[in-house]
DNA sequence: TGCGTCAATACGAGGA
DNA sequence: TCCTCGTATTGACGCA
């Protein structure tokens, strides 16, 4: 509970005056962005209001769930470029376990089951939206990678200069598993690589 | 035109 | 301090 209070955005004097006049900060797509923002930040609040106020949900959903009311709904900050970020929300472990739990039911949501789970998991339909989005994204790099790191290593057996190559691409698999630009970039200049 | 998706990237938070 | 991971943003594209 004592997370209810946690600070999670910082911002500075620059970021609430580029909200003033943020249209003339960051041209045209400011204006985007804020109202974008300001959407999001008033649909939190809705929820908030909703289902935060009096704490009234019980037991361990109230303690695990609770923890995301000041985190997503915090406001958006203004990078130093000018640019309108909103600040990261760091989802609970229940939230992220029933999303997992769905996601391994079903890999797409329709708009009342999205809008469903995320007022369970009290959590905007955007941000259940985007997990769901960056989840599929995830699963589908980490399925490509191992995919091409087991034929890398298979293909290259039996020649063991392949066998020092292919442990050298194997840590490298490894090592950016989660850094798909790194290697996917592998293409043009790969040969030279290996 | 609005909304959704994917893919890539930016960036914040936490760990080593 | 750097690195990794997770969440947010952006842009291109498709569909109704």
């Amino acid at each position: 509970m004592s997370d209810l209070v946690k600070p999670l955005t910082s911002f500075l004097i620059e970021d609430i005056l580029s909200v003033r006049d943020g249209a003339r900060f960051n041209g045209k797509c400011c204006s985007q962005k804020m109202e974008r923002c300001l959407q999001w930040k008033e649909e939190s609040e809705n929820q908030r209001e909703e289902l935060c106020p009096g704490e009234t949900v019980t037991g361990v959903e109230t303690d695990s769930l609770d923890t995301s009311c000041p985190s997503t709904s915090e406001s958006c900050t203004f990078s130093s470029s000018g640019k309108q970020r909103r600040s990261r929300a760091a989802f609970t472990h229940l939230q992220v376990l029933e999303l997992e739990k769905k996601f391994n039911q079903q890999k797409y949501l329709s708009a009342p089951e999205r809008a469903h789970l995320a007022s369970t998991l009290r959590l905007t339909e955007t941000q259940v939206k985007i997990w769901f989005q960056n989840r599929r994204y995830k699963t589908k790099r980490k399925q490509q990678m191992s995919e091409f790191c087991k034929d890398v290593e298979k293909s290259s057996d039996g020649l063991r200069e392949d066998l020092v190559r292919s442990s050298l691409i194997s840590s490298f698999c490894r090592a950016y598993q989660y850094r798909p630009y790194l290697w996917d970039y592998s293409g043009p200049w790969g040969p030279t690589l290996w």
